[in-house]
DNA sequence: CTGAAAGCGCTAACAA
DNA sequence: TTGTTAGCGCTTTCAG
């Protein structure tokens, strides 16, 4: 339906090769035949056919970037970040979500065969279909995952800092009195929650005091899941002092529930999250602030390296996090 | 880099015309040869490049949407539910993000010719533009932007209620005893703002009571922006009776400052938002709830009937809305 | 400065 | 059941 270069060609007298030309401003033209041309694209609304000119050239103009849901603040603040440098950058984005497909390695292959290199947030894809992606000469970068390095790829990746801030954060809720500290997530499901779940323990081990720290697994980083442990924790009476959440969505549920619940935060029990989303400021919420924008912004850069061949060697970048302590954890009556 | 179809055919001894009905399941093939070229295609990892079927079928087997940003909640829940039924319909989703950009053309109908089809959200997209790339055969659907309707095209589009709820709103003001009512937002930045203005003052000249309402215009919806507005109500000392603001952002962004300041909310002014966003739960505000996933999700489907073809008439969907009354508002002391 | 022609990787008649 | 071949819309030598 729309016209093709052909269509333009025969309009303005000229070989479609001149209106290639014209149109990429490639070659040398002389002046009148180049207005011929332009009146003739205008005429028609020519636009060319990137599909066209993307088989020809072999490149997509285009990126892919694979999350798990854009529900909730922090992947969206990642592509939005992404998003802004790849425009900048002259780039197409492509978004996936894998959200609860089964086999999202289906849809990542066909849509690293849609674009010239793609960024794979978390665990979102298994490490096997990553390896084999770059292996084909996919060009891939891995956000909020450990690198992949085997002796065949080096694979690109960039992190915000999790381990110093969780020790961090756990320091401060020691120093605030408590002792018996419960971390609520699931460090299986991503990485960074992993590194979360390992600072706290090393904080709290290297304490030299009586503290301790125990996991509450949960299957989900929702407000629901948030909301459902400390209505569980209300009902048996047993809550400790302080509760260092995954992410805030959990910390806000768990907040919103307790003080349903007319349990005293921070005077009776502490709450952490993590991201610093904006209901967190509202909220009173002590979170670690990450710079999502900056993940996303991060990895376009990394990806545009690789795909115009101007860096060959891997890089692995990690981005500073910061604590905010606020309402939930502080001031504390300490303990008697 | 990667291998194409002729690898593999050339590997398993058969025609690439072979390989092409293997790989898309289409016509008959004996199961031997079937198996050969299936062992053929996984050895050399082959996947079907997408440009090359897209430019022999002339589909994408893509969907693009256009918004001004994925800052804030609103935009980031539309293309989650545009992504989450296009996924569903297996289709890939471009995104474009016009953000400050001074020529958002120029990008759209290259992402017109990229994909089947797209959505426009808002005014990302001035009229003149959306009506050419419908003349031209591209499939568009409108999201939260009134319906352009000429005698040569018609275009689809989806939109929340936003009058009726306005006039709601107001109306629940009114009842709590508010007199001089301020809406805030700039009312041509956005055609959902611009409604529940008109609502608002719909519902104000028909009370019948000596209430009154103001414009005070702002160029973002920020939290920022709110600040600022309050900051300056109070230095001025001309306080409102409630303010009704054009989203939760704003809203949000008040009610932090006039709470800095001491303002009694709701007892000395109300105050208002819409959308109801995460973080409007936790700061008690009363807003407007508004589907903003089943935006997108219905969007999709309506770009889906039309590139499937299997309806050809424009169709106009407006989703309801609905009002959240929480702390912002109610309980207010009536006025002596 | 311009045009003819050979692909890019695939699909889809049409033959065999 | 399989192969041959002509495109899809564009870029890009290579001649002229």
């Amino acid at each position: 339906m729309p016209s093709t270069i052909r269509d333009v060609a025969r309009h303005a007298g000229v070989s479609i090769a001149t209106v290639s030309r014209v149109m990429r401003a490639s070659g040398d033209v002389r002046p009148d035949t180049r207005d011929r041309v332009m009146a003739a694209a205008a005429e028609l609304r020519y636009t060319p056919s990137q599909l066209g000119r993307q088989l020809a050239e072999r490149r997509y103009a285009a990126n892919g970037i694979v999350f798990p849901d854009l529900s909730g603040p922090y992947y969206a603040e990642v592509v939005l970040g992404y998003e802004a440098v790849a425009a900048e950058l002259r780039r197409s984005v492509l978004i996936l979500a894998t959200h609860g497909r089964e086999h999202p390695e289906v849809a990542v292959r066909e849509m690293a065969g849609r674009c010239d290199g793609l960024v794979v947030l978390q665990r979102t894809v298994p490490d096997q279909v990553v390896e084999e992606l770059a292996a084909d000469g996919a060009r891939v970068v891995l956000v909020a995952r450990p690198p992949i390095d085997t002796d065949s790829v080096g694979i690109d990746s960039v992190s915000a800092e999790n381990r110093g801030a969780a020790v961090e954060l756990a320091e401060h809720l020691l120093g605030q009195g408590c002792r018996r500290i419960a971390f609520v997530g699931d460090p299986d499901v991503s990485p960074d929650v992993q590194e979360r779940w390992r600072g706290v323990q090393d904080a709290v081990r290297e304490s030299s005091s009586d503290a301790e720290v125990e996991l509450i697994p949960v299957d989900a980083l929702t407000e629901e899941v948030g909301q459902r442990v400390a209505a569980e924790a209300v009902r048996s009476g047993e809550l400790p002092d302080a509760y260092v959440c995954a992410n805030d969505e959990l910390a806000l549920g768990l907040l919103a529930e307790l003080r349903r619940a007319d349990v005293d935060v921070p005077g009776r029990v502490c709450v952490t999250g993590w991201d610093d989303v904006m209901a967190a400021r509202y909220a009173g919420l002590t979170t670690v602030r990450q710079p999502m924008r900056e993940l996303g912004a991060t990895a376009a850069r990394l990806l545009d390296e690789l795909i115009t061949g101007s860096r060959t060697h891997p890089r692995h970048e990690v981005l500073p996090t910061e604590l905010v302590v606020r309402t939930t954890t502080h001031p504390r009556k300490v303990a008697p």
